[in-house]
DNA sequence: CCGGGTAGTTCGCGGCACGAATTTGTTACG
DNA sequence: CGTAACAAATTCGTGCCGCGAACTACCCGG
């Protein structure tokens, strides 16, 4: 297990030091559109459906408290907005307004070029297979859904 | 292309929720230290060598500024020092000090620990095939070394 | 020796994340 | 009922992060 024979790397560091690409490359494609990593993360998992608080602490992985912040700066910049929960005047639900859906749409879509252009050396073959393991990568370990797949948006 | 037959997932969606994953494995591990992720990755960088600010700049992605307040924070823990450059008077040696080289080596390996959990469900060969993708994408866009090899530590 | 470039720092700003305490509303149960 | 336990959010205070602009100290070529 590990050989490392010279030039080759292991799982372990190639999944952080990929970690670490696709972060810069969210990070400035959110710069491009004017927000911060967070926020566009915050846009990307409400283009699937509004969330309450406390759910999307749990998406997100953030506290209560942490969140509060993160959604009043967003709703600030006109992107989110908390309607109340019908079913529980405690609650809110925070939902894309009109500009926020059409900025994550550009964000989300700017995005994939983006990640897909890391793999732009890659034959067909070989992105379903990266596709395959990293899926269940992500399956195994339960990430929440913090992006879309292109074929679900809309 | 991309062709998404249900409960598949595209190369895109899973290296961004790959990189989530990743990224929280690594802000736990860091805060189980009494670190916060980015003071962690900044030993993991020194633990190869120690390096100019302008320099550091360049790997870890940061603006000067932004390195002087890290840095600065790093070494009020007692686990960098700036040491004077030989050559150059002007310039700066960040360099780990034994307690942050014994600190570094603890949340490397600790960090390296749950990275490989997050593939515990993978044949040796499956991780190799992984390993050798990511590899490709991280030499394809140049991503500075932010994290070891195993076999490169000490 | 002087002028242009370089290494780092300082400063001010806003975003981010947290825990503890608080407010308001829900729900269960006696 | 009514009250006690619980749940959803917010507030508050703190510290970290990241940036650009301005600045200091130093290097180096002419």
């Amino acid at each position: 297990m590990s050989e490392n024979v010279a030039g080759e790397i292991g799982a372990v560091a190639a999944l952080v030091r990929s970690t670490f690409l696709v972060n810069a490359v969210y990070v400035e494609s959110a710069r491009e559109y004017g927000i911060t990593q967070q926020q566009g993360q915050l846009l990307c998992v409400l283009m699937a459906q509004p969330y309450g608080m406390t759910e999307l602490g749990g998406v997100l992985g953030l506290a209560k408290s942490s969140l509060t912040g993160l959604v009043d700066r967003t709703e600030r910049n006109g992107l989110v907005e908390r309607r109340p929960d019908p079913g529980d005047s405690r609650a809110v639900r925070v939902a894309l307004t009109r500009r926020g859906a059409r900025l994550a749409d550009e964000f989300y879509a700017e995005t994939c070029r983006r990640v897909e252009e890391l793999t732009a050396g890659f034959t067909a073959a070989e992105r379903d297979t990266l596709a395959a393991l990293l899926g269940r990568v992500v399956t195994d370990n339960q990430v929440p859904t913090v992006f879309l797949e292109p074929d679900q948006v809309r």
